[in-house]
RNA sequence: GGAGAGAUGGCAGAGUGGUCGAAUGCGACAGUCUUGAAAACUGUUGUACGAGCAAUCGUACCGAGGGUUCGAAUCCCUCUCUCUCCGCCA
């Protein structure tokens, strides 16, 4: 949500701002005109109101002729404060339907962009390893040991599904709670919070969209499963003030995650690599607004040493505006090389949304010196299912057994998944 | 799933149709007193929207939404949530 005060005192800079998320300019003029007509309304209610209030102070001291006049003046003032009110509702009806469609204007510093060929690769880190064979996709490796199994995911649940078998059963759990206890180790507090939630939660994060989200019980509970732990996260604050000497506020928390894909059919259907369900740790950060740029900044640095400690190269892209979303100002993806695929590919991304997600759920700071603002909100992911498939693909052996990173070794309880490492059933 | 109780300011808690944005207590903040602190006393202490350069003024908000009324924290309807007891359950 944008702040509609600010829109009306700045609507060129809104205007510019917003033609690079590919906004049409049209829709700026058409919510100053509706914020316009919202506000002469409320004004003439306000106005009739404060008569009305006027003269009910004096009602009880009334009797007889005089009472029985006022009283039938009151009626006119009531009907036609009625009537100024349903119109009044209407405009803002208008008013805020269009105002929720505007997304958060980019960041200066991000690049222009129509789609994700703009985004810009701001370094590479680490080494690209090299095999002496040809390295095969992750579901092939993992078909082959026994620890994928999407033929009968597919059997019970349909398509983009997964059954973990054995050692990647175990390797994932590990990489969580790995993660997690890293990023508590950093001054994050660890949560796991609900993976239902209501509407408004979803809404507030700005991942409202149809294709995006699995409603349950629809008109009885309509509850939504999360697509990130970002939304009960970033919720958890809704409707508070925070304090100044409370802030940042940081948190790591797990899920499960579920979405829907429903705008990507064809793309990535083998594997683990988009799927209707997986796993993630995530860091969501709520700050003043002068400290997210360095938030921002401390966030990328944070996934950027899990991935070194783990030990898979990858690069750091600064995601162009037509590829940043509706919430976000300013947003970052980690993406693996996969030797098997031969690319890089997204792993994890970091966002600063600034007030965006905030002004939506009300979230708020009041500053020492009394003044209240509107909290700034960021998240990134810690780690998800997908850094399993980096680690497959870049720590497969000639012999089709795959190394596990160091840093996993004691959690797991094995250095290498190898055939029949574990009893297969 | 069954039975009952409830939702008011940071917290506790009064208020059952008009002068109630809301008593009182606690907390917090400021001041007086004190070498300092405590105690005591005095004062201040919600949010949003709109108008105004500003001081300020107006309006709305007593879980949410609707209704009755000239007027609703108060009456009516719907919903949500919380608590207690019983049952079931990881």
């Amino acid at each position: 949500m944008l702040d509609i005060k600010a829109l009306r005192e700045n609507p060129e800079y809104f205007q510019k701002a917003l033609k690079r998320k590919g906004v049409d300019g049209k829709v700026i003029q058409d919510v100053l005109k509706a914020d316009e007509l919202h506000r002469n309304l409320l004004q003439r209610i306000e106005e009739l109101a404060a008569r009305q209030n006027e003269v009910s102070k004096k009602m009880p001291s009334l009797s007889g002729n005089e009472k029985e006049k006022v009283l039938a003046d009151m009626k006119t003032i009531s009907a036609e404060k009625k009537e100024l009110q349903t119109q009044q509702e209407q405009s803002e009806g208008v008013l805020q339907g269009l105002l929720e469609q505007l997304p958060n204007p980019p960041s200066d510093s991000t690049p222009d962009g129509k789609s994700d060929e703009g985004n810009v690769i701001v370094r590479t880190e680490g080494k690209i390893p090299k095999f002496d064979f040809t390295p095969r996709e992750h579901w092939e490796i993992a078909e082959k040991l026994n620890l994928l199994d999407t033929e009968r995911s597919a059997k019970v649940s349909g398509a983009r599904f997964y059954y973990l078998r054995n050692e990647l059963a175990i390797l994932q759990q590990a990489l969580m709670f790995w993660a997690l206890q890293e990023v508590t180790k950093k001054g994050f507090s660890p949560t796991i919070p609900p993976f239902l939630t209501r509407k408004q939660a979803i809404y507030g994060t700005g991942y409202l969209a149809k294709e995006e989200n699995y409603i349950v019980n629809p008109g009885e509970d309509d509850l939504y499963l999360v697509g990130t732990s970002e939304v009960p996260m970033v919720s958890f604050y809704a409707d508070e003030i925070l304090e100044e000497s409370d802030m940042p506020q940081k948190f790591v928390s797990y899920s499960p995650c579920f979405r829907r894909e429903a705008g990507s059919y064809g793309k990535d259907t083998k594997g683990m690599f988009r799927v209707h369900q997986f796993e993630k740790i995530e860091m969501v950060v709520f700050c003043l607004p002068e400290q997210a740029e360095d938030i921002h900044q401390e966030l990328l640095a944070l996934e950027e040493h899990l991935l070194q400690q783990l030990g898979i190269p990858y690069q750091v892209v600064d995601v162009c505006t037509g590829d940043l979303g509706l919430s976000a100002a300013k947003k970052y993806d980690l993406e693996a090389w996969l030797p098997g695929q031969k690319q890089y590919r997204e792993m994890t991304s970091t966002s600063n949304c600034t007030d965006f997600q905030s002004r939506r759920l009300n979230i708020r700071i009041r500053r020492k010196s009394g003044e209240i603002v509107h909290a700034h909100v960021l998240n990134g992911t810690a780690v998800s299912s997908r850094p399993v498939i980096a680690i497959l693909e870049n720590f497969q052996q000639k012999d089709g057994s795959v190394e596990i990173p160091k840093i996993l070794h004691e959690l797991c309880g094995f250095k290498k998944i190898e055939k029949k490492c574990l009893p297969e059933t």
